[in-house]
Parts: structure tokens; C-alpha cells; sequence
DNA sequence: ACAAGTTGTGTAATCGATTACAAAATCTAT
DNA sequence: ATAGATTTTGTAATCGATTACACAACTTGT
């Protein structure tokens, strides 16, 4: 590699110093117009660029951000990404993603090469698995900037941003009440998330709130994939009483349910409703599209970026909790034509 | 921030010089076992971590590695990143990952930040719009390591990795002729790459080998959406003598296609038969499954980053041109039942 | 003509590590 | 006991930038 040039070689060229090629470029005004222009063409002729790591290091700052989510082969975490990079790009950060696999030890290193790598903070959806926040504690001893968005941990001083999972869904629950819908069954992932916790409530509440009793058995924790839909389809018809709809915590669960019910030769959305939540594309890709609710990924990426660097540049104290609303998607494996 | 630890500190502390603690730390022999001891406790003691940014400016390594995809929100891409980070994580490599939107000033622009971020290679794939190498030739001036991925580009002197686009061209458009179809029509996205122009060339080949006439007509250049597919499916069906059969270079325009042909009445597979490429997940989701070619997108990722590390570790010359197999996988909107 | 102010450059320390080279401390052999 | 070898530690330069401070060279005003 023909070595790059440094400001000590455009410093020798011109035969003054490098404080003095240091000042011309950065447009200090100490400097006269005549070696700014010498200085400035010489450094273009030379090809030269600023070693970022020199800067990084005088300034105890890498212009590194980590993102850390459970996997962004998910569009929801993508679209996030792409909302937290739009954010980030034009202020001079790298954005560093880092994928969990939803693994809380995974988590626990990844948060430690993080820190060790000098990023100058850490954007991140937490795993479903994680139970212990030590290592959130790491981050907020090193005083490193720390912003939560969607999966949320309710700890001091720590900004978030999420969706109102409440409403999402409440807003999901009364529209199959409004169907016609009277035996909600609700499928949730972890409830000791906030998100699946919020999403929960809000399906409960929508059910008092129509004076529809809440039957524990129509509550079902299944694993997030389709195999979790189906397997909580088999569970559910297996009742005396089978639930008439299904509200899903995920998209994938909800197709899965949809595959089985499929299966079984129920009519949707004739005899069954069903509506999921996180509005992935291929709800709108299936011959029966699937109703949905949107979490408006790319904007929660963008919010989370902003926060960030508010808290980066203002070094405010308050730590900031963003909600965004939730948006429901109707699309046919819910709403009857009768509507 | 308490600030961090250096090796003066705990020189400091021992009164020792940082040289000294420096060679404990890293294992350098000529240091007493009783010194190293010290050094070790007392650097856990005082939670020592070594600063990267020093590490790398004193290298000239930063240990991160720029990735450029397209976008990430397809899966194709995200199961090979998924792919490089397994391979890279190991050896204490982070990935940073950029997005170009298929626009070729975002291309150059994102090229420059890598190499300006003191990278220490650039694993891509390049944009559909890139017709201009002169920013690729920029990263083999400063003879920064390059990989290109899935989307080549011939170059002199970088490594690639790809699948075998003819051959999965050829696979599939074989497929279709061995099921009865005789007038089969090729959805292309941009045969100026590579890629899009060897899965034309395995389909126009097996055509060949069939003796079945190659007809312009049926060949269809289209956006790469559903939007796209859906148009293709219009303009062919206007033909005096329309296809019984697509063989689609992208899923999404597969997709768009069955959609577009589902809408006209017309029956899957048994009066027309599809076949996409890439095997996005979405393919398998959906009613009617979707054929494809499978591009094993993590096995790329995996392969690009071991292609990567031999050329940092060897410096070899010699660039390398690995050919991953592409895969057919069959399912309902391709495969009749008579077979 | 000379003190005071302005302007442009140079000197040298700094960020946190690594590493030749030098020097001190310890050990070995006669 | 002492020369010589060996082990351990210290000194100082280095990576490529920034920046406080010092100082020289001009301007100005009187």
C-alpha cells in the first residue's frame, strides 16, 4: 500500500508545519488566506484524507453507534435500521448492527465488544430471553448514551421508544368485536415483555369495555413462528366452546394460525377472524391478506436516532420516553363483507 | 463519565510504567510472573479495558469491516449478512453495514465514508444503477480488500463470490419444460449484471437444448416489485399467442405475476406454471407456495468473509472466484399434479 | 519613531496504546 | 569475588491528528 498521505507529508511539501496544515483545513481563523489555498490544493493534489482513527482517539469519540437487535432478518427490525441509519448518516455516525439471535449471553458480549470498541453509544431492542440487567447497568457506569426502542426495560435514566402496544392492541380486540366477533382468543408471546404485556392488556381491556367476559383458556403464550400459530389453533378448537377469532401478538403466529385453520376447512373470515400485529410485508403478499397492526418501524428508528443524539449533544439528564401510536391495518382475514 | 482506565493509571498505581504494563497485559515473555500478576489484579481491579481507537491508530487497523448491500430489508441480503457476521464475529471483526438504495452516488458516497473510516476491507454487492467502476477503482488504489457478492462486476484483481445464476436459470427453465410447458416467457431485471444476464442466458440455453425456439417476445425486462410483475403479466397476455408459463428472475416479480394471472382467472399451475428466484421466505408463506431457487444466502455471506480473511492474512495476489450451486426448490405453482 | 495591537506560524503536549533500545537487577560459573 | 549471561524494567519514539502557548512579523496610532 502506497502509505496515505498524512498532514506531516503536506506539511513538508510546503515546508511549513503540520499545526499550520492542521488549522488551514479545519478553517481556523488564524491562518492567512494565501497558505490556506497552498494547503488546501496541495492536500487535494496529495489525495489526502484525515485519519479518522487519530481524530477518534483525540477526541474520545469514534462517530460509532451501535445498533443491537434480536435479528434483522425480521422487516420490522430492518425497517428500523434503515430509519435509525436515514437518522444518523448525515451527522457523521456509522451505525455497527449487532444481531442477539435473541440470546441474552449473546447479548451480554455483544453489549461488552461495544463498549470496548469505543462506540459513543448503543441503540437496541432487547431479547425475549433477557431477565438480567447487568449489563444495561455496564453501559449506564460508563456513562455511554443508551436508548431502548420497542422492547422495552423499564430502568431508570434510560430513554425508550415504543409504539402504545396498548392501544394497538384495544384497537385490534374492538374491531373484531365490531365484526361480530364474540370468543376472542388472544395469542401473546413473553408476557413478562412490556410490549406482549401492553398488547395483553389492551385486548383485555377492549373485551371489559364491550362486557365480554375474559376466559383464561382463550389466552395462549406460544412460541413466536408459525409452527406457534398452528400449534395454538390445535389447542384452541380442541376446546368445549372454540374461539370464533384470534387476535396474535406477531405475524408469524397469525399465519401459522391462519395455515391451520385453512387446514381444518374454516372459512375465513367468514366463520373466523384473525389479525396479527407488526404489519410485516407478507401480510399484504398472502392470497387472503392479513389484517395487521402497524408499528411504524421506520419512523421509531428515526425517533430513536433523534433521541440519541439529543441526549449526546444537550447531555440532558431526563431520559426521554417516546410513544408512537399504533396503526391498524384492515385487510380481508378479518373484515366480513357484511361491513 | 468516571474516565476510563489506561495502562498509566495502573502504572501509576504500581509504580511501574505503562511499558511494563503494556508487556504484562499482553503476554510478552520478558516480564516477571510475579509483575504479571500484580498488573493482571490490579487491571480487573480497576476495571481496565484497553482503548481500540489507540490499538487501531497505532496498527493502522481498525478492525471494522464495511458491508454494502442494496437495502437489508430483503431477506437475500440479511441471511448474508447474518452469514459474514457469524464468520467475521470470531475473529473480533465488527461489520458495519450500509445501505446504497440501488443509487449509484449513495454507492460512491457510502465508499468514500468506509475508506475515509479507516476500514479494513469492503465486502459488497453493488447497486442495479452502477455502471461507473471509478469508485471501486479508488478502493484498489488504496489496496483496501474487496469482495463482491451475488451482484459482480468483472474486475481485475477482486475476489467474488456468486452462484451459479446460469445454471439455476437453467434448472428452473428445465422444470417447466419437463412439466408440459412449451411457451415460456423470462422476466428479467437489468441484463447488464451478471447475474440477471446469466439466469437469461441458463434459461435461453435450456431452451436450446429442448429445441424449443427462443422467442424476443417473451423476454421482459421489469421492475423489480410485484408492480413490475403484475405489468409484465399484461404485456405478455396481450401477445396474439401468450405464454403458458414465467420463469422470473426475482421472486417479487413472481409474485407479482401469480397475483396479476390469479386476477385474469387464470389456474395455477395447471393451466400456466411460475417460478421465481431467490427463495424469500414469502415464497413458502403463501397459498399457492411459490417455486424458486434457493441462493443460500447465509452460505455466501459465510464464504465472502472467509474470502475476505485469506486475503487479509495470505495478502494474496490472486483474487478468487468462488461459484456456490443454486438450488431448485419445487412447489405448487410450478409442479402439476400429473407428475 | 515607538509602544500597543493584530495576525500568522511554530513548538510542544496530548489522546492511549506498542515496541526498539538501553540500562539496571539478578543469576551463574569459575 | 567477579566477569559474563540472563532476566526484568525503564526511556523514549511512534501512530496522525488537535490545540494552548509562545513568538515573530506586520499594522496602527500618536
Amino acid at each position: 500500500m502506497s502509505r496515505k498521505t498524512t498532514i506531516y507529508d503536506i506539511a513538508r511539501e510546503l515546508n511549513i508545519t503540520a499545526a499550520t496544515v492542521s488549522r488551514a483545513l479545519n478553517n481556523n481563523p488564524r491562518i492567512s488566506e494565501s497558505t490556506r489555498k497552498r494547503v488546501l490544493e496541495t492536500a487535494a493534489a496529495m489525495n489526502y484524507e484525515p485519519n479518522k482513527l487519530a481524530l477518534a482517539l483525540k477526541h474520545g469519540k469514534s462517530y460509532n453507534v451501535g445498533v443491537v437487535v434480536p435479528n434483522i432478518d425480521r422487516n420490522f427490525f430492518a425497517a428500523i435500521i434503515r430509519g435509525i441509519e436515514d437518522e444518523l448518516y448525515p451527522h457523521g455516525y456509522q451505525v455497527i448492527i449487532c444481531q442477539t439471535h435473541e440470546e441474552e449471553t449473546r447479548e451480554a458480549e455483544i453489549i461488552g465488544t461495544l463498549l470496548n470498541a469505543q462506540i459513543d453509544g448503543i441503540l437496541m431492542s432487547i431479547s425475549t430471553g433477557t431477565a438480567d440487567a447487568a449489563h444495561f447497568q455496564a453501559i449506564l457506569n460508563k456513562n455511554v448514551p443508551l436508548v431502548l426502542f420497542d422492547r422495552n426495560l423499564s430502568l431508570e435514566g434510560v430513554s425508550s421508544v415504543t409504539i402504545d402496544d396498548f392501544a394497538g392492541g384495544y384497537d385490534a380486540t374492538s374491531h373484531l368485536i365490531k365484526q361480530g366477533c364474540r370468543r376472542i382468543a388472544h395469542l401473546t408471546v413473553d408476557p413478562s415483555l412490556d410490549i406482549y404485556h401492553n398488547r395483553m392488556e389492551g385486548y383485555k381491556q377492549a373485551l371489559r369495555d364491550n362486557r365480554i367476559e375474559i376466559n383464561e383458556a382463550y389466552i395462549i403464550t406460544s412460541v413466536n413462528s408459525t409452527e406457534g400459530g398452528q400449534d395454538a389453533v390445535n389447542q384452541l378448537m380442541a376446546l368445549p366452546e372454540p374461539p370464533d377469532a384470534i387476535h396474535a401478538s406477531s405475524d408469524y403466529i397469525a399465519l401459522g394460525a391462519i395455515q391451520r385453520l385453512h387446514q381444518l376447512g374454516i372459512k375465513i373470515p367468514d366463520e373466523f377472524c384473525v389479525i396479527g400485529f407488526s404489519n410485516e410485508p407478507f401480510t399484504r403478499f398472502m392470497e387472503l391478506s392479513m389484517s395487521s397492526v402497524d408499528q411504524s418501524p421506520v419512523e421509531m428508528g428515526r425517533t430513536a436516532a433523534r433521541v440519541f443524539l439529543d441526549q449526546l449533544e444537550n447531555n440532558t439528564q431526563e431520559a426521554a420516553k417516546v410513544v408512537l401510536p399504533a396503526k391498524l391495518c384492515l385487510r380481508k382475514s378479518s373484515v366480513r363483507k357484511s361491513d
